[in-house]
DNA sequence: AAAGAAAGTGAGTAACCACTCAATTTATAA
DNA sequence: TTATAAATTGAGTGGTTACTCACTTTCTTT
């Protein structure tokens, strides 16, 4: 069960990404590709060493248990998309002009070429996400929150500019959070897409900018 | 595995409804607490048994295998769902003069209350929907063929009254699909929440129609 | 009340599960 | 080269799983 908090699991038992032996990666990458395809509860330990061409032994030897190879190759992905989520976003704002409609297509391509150089780790996180009540319980709240802080400036900003609504912060970000990770999981984990169209994140944008009433 | 296509599941092996014994009841509602809260491969046929107060035998005496009794319980869920999602709006819209963004908020609530009162077999019509490709395969193109088809006349409708942007309906569909899938399936299966509030709804209305642009 | 059918039981089973461990191979360092 | 450490192996273990089946109980019909 994964129950300690986020913290410790980022910095924590993990040892160093550097040290790892090719047959260390190759279950890594076996597990990332059958959690993915099957579901973390549907694939046996059995089938990854197979698949890695590994004594079933040695995944025990390096990963101490099958949660712990979960979470082995949940925690870089997550480490890489929590900071993201936040700084990079400024970046893009603060040193461009760029008008919330820039902002967002900035925002929407970066996190889709994200998502889609991590589709499998993405859909393995939304789907243990779904069940485990901890997991939710530990990380929701801090996405949430670490996404908000940032991106309320954000808000404000545009909202100053007059390029934005001028409703409160708050229901513009859950507004926003509604329709992006509804965008994000419905492509990459419910239809299992391989790629996210130019056109297809022009169109969200146009919703999201304009709606789609007269 | 789910194989046999939908109609032959609607239709198929099932035995009529009516039909049932307490111990049969009793078996179903245990299985749909469980495999909501647990999901389906976490969940032992023992568990269900003890639950149900009933020996273990007699699930499979009625249901077969475990496979079956999932099915057993999500084909009511997807016979009342797959047609309302077409014939109800139907009623809404044609015999109402109402405007666009009433017609969204009928369906929305009418959606809304659909799923809180079957809270458990969506999220396991979700859950399981994620990792069986052949589920997927199956009823995603006739949910979207299905709501489509009578969609678009109401989509078509609402743009000759000039309430609707003028783009194409299969744009709208989409946008309309992406926006009000994502807000139910996060709301009742990734947050787990147990009602939706009319200040809630009335949000995501506002960004269909309006957009946060100003 | 008798008989047949249907519902219900629970101990038993083979397959599978995550995980262990003593033995072996390979890499590292002196 | 030799000693030590680290990596790897795979047969073995106890527990769990979905499912079976011979049997008993309850319901239905005449």
């Amino acid at each position: 069960m994964i129950d300690k908090n986020l913290l410790n699991a980022l910095a924590g038992t993990m040892q160093p990404s550097g040290k790892k032996t090719v047959k260390q990666e190759r279950i890594i990458e076996s597990a990332i590709i059958l959690f993915a395809e099957k579901g973390y509860s549907n694939t046996s330990t059995a089938e990854i060493a197979k698949m890695a061409e590994v004594a079933e032994g040695t995944i025990f030897k390096h990963y101490g248990t099958k949660e712990n190879l979960l979470l082995s190759l949940l925690v870089p992905f997550l480490r890489d998309f929590l900071p993201v989520m936040a700084d990079e976003l400024m970046d893009d704002l603060m040193t461009q002009e760029t008008s919330f409609q820039g902002f967002l297509k900035n925002l929407l391509k970066n996190r889709s070429e994200f998502f889609l150089e991590n589709r499998e780790v993405f859909q393995i996180f939304i789907k243990e996400l779904i069940y485990k009540e901890n997991l939710k319980n530990e990380l929701l709240p801090y996405i949430i929150e670490n996404g908000s802080s940032r991106l309320t400036k954000v808000i404000e900003n545009f909202q100053k500019r007059g390029e934005l609504v001028n409703k409160p912060a708050e229901f513009i970000l859950k507004t926003l959070g509604t329709v992006i990770s509804g965008f994000f999981i419905s492509r990459f984990v419910l239809l299992n897409r391989q790629s996210i169209s130019d056109e297809e994140i022009d169109e969200i944008i146009f919703l999201i900018v304009n709606g789609i009433g007269q």
